[in-house]
DNA sequence: CAACCAAAGTTATATGACAAATGATATATA
DNA sequence: TATATATCATTTGTCATATAACTTTGGTTG
């Protein structure tokens, strides 16, 4: 057999897959171009001479550059080279790395980033609320106040609560962004819960932040939507220790 | 000559370059995902299937669905196959295209969506700013003013004052997604601007809105620099028309 | 000096081959 | 029979080579 018949049945998805090899082009050009080591305008180095650099084959560095081009990194003139992306060349994708997590003090930024974004949801979700939307909100609401699992389903009704009130606020952007942001920081938190698992009363407090958002939505109070989401985020970042009390 | 070298003195930057083939793979494939013609966790055909459908090399589709993959909406399995990406399996990018701001509803929902990210960062600016800070943004306050040129410098130097208060909220991410906001943004005005071009009066009322922005932040004030922000920015919509005053 | 031309250099695509991993089927073994 | 084990076809990952399309540079020529 091939010795790993049994370990591929238990974890189907690998927490890191370092396989192909374009991966680690990326990464290296990436880090060349964010550490500043070459600038905007730049011409890099040929494929050939890449590939020979790297010691893969051409396919491997066009893949690389190919998906280098797709994060606005950089861009290819045929005939002539590969250049790093000038401000205002079409940075189409906004990108958060393992980088944009791994500290505390990023983590910290991305809340606030979500602070807003999700404030002004609540807003528009205030104003926009239909009878169905409140009441379809009220049911995630009481699998919230389920004191029974504080973990599993506990989050998972969180996340859900927060996405609600982007679909509620009829913005497809919106709803993709705090999509966007809630996976970004649900990787970052399982990472980061590895130091300090302090999430004791959790479920308690946030309850009562939770019903504070639903009422204000229910009444369609803009203003108050907002504070009330923006307590509950503060909340939310002191409770995972990136905030001092 | 080739007929074209004067032409490619005046445009350096093609408007629209569909040039590499992969690209056009790229639309079909992610328009078949986005459409729900295939859903999460189907997989599609294979390499050599997608060459022989489309008519073109398996470098080609290779380089298509290596590029997917960093856009998170598939990924590949070596020796099984490239499947569609389920939700939670890794979008790190955040993306934007033609698509998303050809539509009139959808630039209104982009620009909801920067109220919220921009009021956040004037009030953190508001708390955060220093002496040197203030008088900076009072420069590029000068540089709007100056009621010269209406376009060109007036755009220029407003980018540059959204820009310098996302600086001095101290925060990258905000930053970095206010920037990729402003482009996307600047983009498909100018596409809009084709058709209705009504900017009279702009500079003028554009200009008090400014300077409340800047005297809240100066006197460090969050909750009033959030609204003159908000307030700024619901006044840039109806200027553009995408809201009815 | 300007316009044209040619050649070298570079990215884009095509083709064919092999390696590595997967999934299913068949086979052996207790 | 049930459970490993082995085998094999399928599929993605990588390599190597060749050709097309395009750019840039330099020289040539009027």
């Amino acid at each position: 057999m091939t010795r790993r018949t049994a370990a591929a049945k238990i974890r189907a998805k690998p927490i890191i897959r370092p396989n192909r090899l374009s991966d680690r082009i990326v990464e290296a050009i990436r880090d060349d171009v964010e550490a500043g080591r070459v600038s905007p305008g730049d011409r890099l180095p040929t494929e050939a001479a890449l590939s020979a650099a790297f010691d893969v084959s051409r396919t491997v560095i066009r893949e690389a550059v190919s998906r280098l081009q797709t994060e606005g990194i950089v861009v290819s003139r045929r005939g002539s080279g590969v250049y790093v992306a000038k401000a205002g060349d079409a940075p189409r994708t906004f990108r958060m790395g393992p980088a944009d997590t791994e500290e505390m003090v990023s983590l910290r930024e991305i809340f606030e980033l979500r602070i807003g974004v999700e404030s002004e949801a609540a807003a528009l979700a205030a104003a926009r609320r239909s009878r169905s939307d409140v009441s379809s909100l009220r049911k995630i609401l009481g699998r919230l106040s389920a004191g029974g699992r504080p973990l599993e389903i506990g989050v998972e009704a969180d996340v859900a609560f927060h996405r609600r009130i982007a679909e509620i606020s009829q913005n497809r952007q919106i709803l993709r962004f705090v999509d966007f942001l809630s996976f970004v920081l649900a990787e970052a938190i399982r990472a980061a819960r590895a130091n300090s698992a302090k999430q004791e009363g959790w479920s308690g407090m946030a309850y009562g932040e939770h019903v504070a958002i639903f009422e204000a939505i229910e009444t369609g109070d803009p203003e108050q939507a907002r504070q009330a989401i923006r307590q509950h985020l503060i909340q939310a970042q002191t409770r995972l220790g990136l905030l001092q009390s």
